[in-house]
DNA sequence: TTGTGGTATGGGCAAATACTCACATAATGG
DNA sequence: CCATTATGTGAGTATTTGCCCATACCACAA
């Protein structure tokens, strides 16, 4: 040995350091002994050999995947939240999983002790994840709809889950006495302006929380089947480029809204500001992916619960 | 939703809490938050994730001396193959090391496209190195015990590892339902004889490549601490020269079979020729060194993977 | 209903580890 | 030649982790 590479035998000492850190499960304390050195420097080996990247850390879980997926979606779409479930390759329920994740991370928030306020959407990912959510005592918390609840022929909306949450978690809740479109843009200007719904409307822009529901706009579009919408409309709606609707109101590829329209009669809140509030999509699936992109382009969210396989194909565009 | 599987649940949380650990690089506290789980539990799940072998730690790099044993064995010993890892001076383990590097190197040949025939013989090393096996898919591979799976007591021979690796990988496995030894050089060839045996002979003299222990005769001998041999038969192979045995067949010093005694009935195949198949041997540690050089010597083998310690005493003689 | 055995949980504590800082030494440059 | 700057070292300290133990929980049997 002439003249030794100083990098080559640091590195070599780090791996060696690293190699009896990790796969020999020895403390630093007896590295230190074994190497001669002092357990301080021990510790800078191990420590190099990691940052350095000489130690690769693998999990062999499907779960996994999942995390990663998650990570990559928060870092390229900036997100503040993801979370990637499983997908059950035989399985073509759109809820399957999701609802379950969409109800846990429901949970999490209704722990807060500090009062916050709940936004919900409407749609049937997110009756299936009300539906999955534990009881729990919140009374401290506000839940406030963001969309109206009454259907086209007068009935309840089915899909308006705003009551169905508040029993379940014992909050006040503020529903939305409305059409979810309106039959013309100055009926939705004279209902908003109601003493009722002036305050829920208010408070639904102050939301500290919304889990939003993303519909998508083909031939079975959400919207047209529960009647909200005629089928010249929804063919209306997909000739002027839109994807998808959220809250009723519907968005082209890029996630802004299309102009007039049932747009213009949309009785829903908006959806909160991205700013101040943390806003949850729940959606998986094919037919949703041009939704959800459109979802992220536009910046209408900050948090996204889907599966694997609409992740990677999130990813992959 | 019907009743979970618990187990499944619980290593996915596992997955997670590693994940979250070893990738994300939480604390225990940080994943507890998350998770919504005490610290403790964190740890726990953590530790049940490294137990049930989730985390895989892998070091990125070829310790210069390492390499450089590696290829005096090669250039010495006409090895095609051999493997140094680092020796963890204060370690006992026989395993330690060699396990993982040989968990890699059987993954390396199982990635192969083309099918391959896959030699398996038995023994602590390789038992180790099957559990640090990820699993993998590949059913075009075949899996061929070189060795009997019966004990002498009737049951399945513990180190006998044939079917956790078919377990492993999903591919077909073809074990050998034969005592190690037989009571008898004729019953040896009654066995060999049947019908259902033949064919597994045959695949082992096809292997593509395979794997084998070196087993040492001291007093603590493997076959003997396992029941496949007397003492007196231990004594009997040590007088005639023998220093380790090879799935189950006693060799002298210089490699070569011993003559009669307990080789005559030994039911295992024949080693696969080192013309065809790649001979992996994994063997660490001073008890295995005459062994070790033996299978050198008589080129019983035609890879290696050892430690450093090891490879060293190996060059030194 | 009560008891009982096995299992999971969380508190507490000692060990192990990571981080910071002051200092020594060596290389670099004027 | 000295000053300056990078680099490594050891000591001290804060944080993190591993483990034990008492307790709570649950299922099942009497």
């Amino acid at each position: 040995m002439s003249k030794p590479d100083l990098t080559t035998t640091r590195l070599d000492d780090a791996a060696r350091a690293g190699w009896l850190y990790y796969v020999a499960g020895n403390t630093q304390d007896e590295i230190a002994a074994k190497l001669g050195i002092s357990r301080q420097s021990a510790q800078r080996m191990v420590s190099l050999a990691v940052s350095e990247g000489l130690v690769k850390v693998r999990l062999d879980h499907p779960i996994a995947r999942c995390l990663d997926l998650a990570e990559q979606l928060k870092q390229r779409f900036g997100l503040k939240m993801a979370e990637v479930v499983p997908t059950d390759p035989g399985s073509t329920s759109t809820t399957l999983g999701v609802a379950d994740a969409a109800a846990a991370e429901m949970t999490r928030w209704l722990k807060s002790e500090t009062p916050i306020v709940l936004g919900i959407g409407t749609g049937r990912t997110l009756k299936a994840a009300i539906e999955l959510l534990s009881p729990i005592e919140c009374p401290q918390h506000k839940v406030v709809s963001l969309t109206g609840n009454i259907a086209p022929d007068g009935s309840a909306a089915f899909y308006n889950v705003i009551f169905n949450i508040a029993d379940k978690i014992k909050a006040r809740s503020f529903p939305m006495p409305l059409p979810v479109i309106a039959s013309s843009p100055e009926e939705r200007e004279l209902l908003h302006s109601q003493a009722m719904i002036r305050p829920v409307l208010e408070l639904s822009a102050q939301a500290t929380v919304a889990f939003v529901g993303i519909g998508d706009l083909e031939d079975d579009a959400p919207l047209f089947i529960d009647g909200f919408i005629s089928r010249q409309e929804l063919l209306a709606l997909r000739q002027a480029g839109a994807v998808c609707e959220i809250v009723g109101r519907a968005f082209d590829r890029n996630g802004v809204p299309i102009k007039g329209l049932t747009n213009d009669r949309v009785a829903s809140a908006h959806i909160p500001s991205r700013d101040t509030a943390m806003v949850i999509a729940i959606a998986k699936g094919p037919k949703k992916l041009p939704g959800i992109e459109a979802a992220l382009k536009g910046s209408l969210i900050n948090g996204l619960i889907t599966d694997e396989a609409t992740a990677e194909a999130l990813l992959a565009s």
